[in-house]
DNA sequence: ACAATATTTGGCTAATATACCAAATATAAT
DNA sequence: ATTATATTTGGTATATTAGCCAAATATTGT
């Protein structure tokens, strides 16, 4: 593959990993309805503050999120909304699988 | 987070994981144009047949593809041609980390 | 200056993913 | 039946990722 085909690749893949986790894809989720602070998912799920400040940053680095400091909190939005639409295609995956498995059964 | 809400974000996960690797998102592309059989892809690309065989592997068990046997043969097409969509989401986050790398430098 | 709260960072271990090689399997051609 | 071609599978070394804890940093309120 010729080398610009290949950064392309690279680069979106850099992006899509830093979705590829449940974790990141509920904040994505949650981000949608606006900003929100680290406490605010660290108090809806069950998980460490440092683990949810780690998937942050994961989000950050891709350019998924942005953030601005507000006094002793820090707010993360959605740079990028359209990321959500993609959900519906996902969920086209998901439902074609399913529908195979009731096949089977 | 509620169980089913867990399921869910993993499900997704698991597909988006799917496509999170370069390699992956070129074949993805490629097999926009239709089916490919597996030495199509090795001869255009600088990787071992094993290594693209596992890569299809990983995208089979997704969903995102699928395959067919015609003689010594194996063809594989998308399933779920939505994926392709996303990639302009995709390109979208690119561009605006790469507008603030302009406006820094 | 000190204590309390919010968040990030560093370090560690366990789990997972990747790439390559060699060997196995399947199909077609001789 | 043997050979050649296409693909998958197994094994293994290496790299990457995730999650937890403890410690560091930043900001606010006292």
């Amino acid at each position: 593959m010729e080398n610009h085909k290949k950064e392309i690749y690279e680069s979106r893949a850099k992006i899509i990993k830093a979705m590829a986790h449940p974790t990141r894809l509920w904040i994505i989720d949650e981000l949608y309805y606006g900003e929100k602070c680290v406490c605010e998912f660290v108090d809806r799920i069950d998980a460490d503050f440092s683990t949810i400040s780690k998937h942050l940053l994961v989000l950050k680095n891709a350019g998924i999120v942005d953030f601005e400091k507000k006094g002793k909190q820090v707010y993360y939005r959605l740079k990028v909304p359209c990321i959500l639409q993609f959900m519906g295609c996902v969920e086209a995956v998901i439902k074609s699988e399913s529908k195979i498995i009731q096949k089977i059964i």
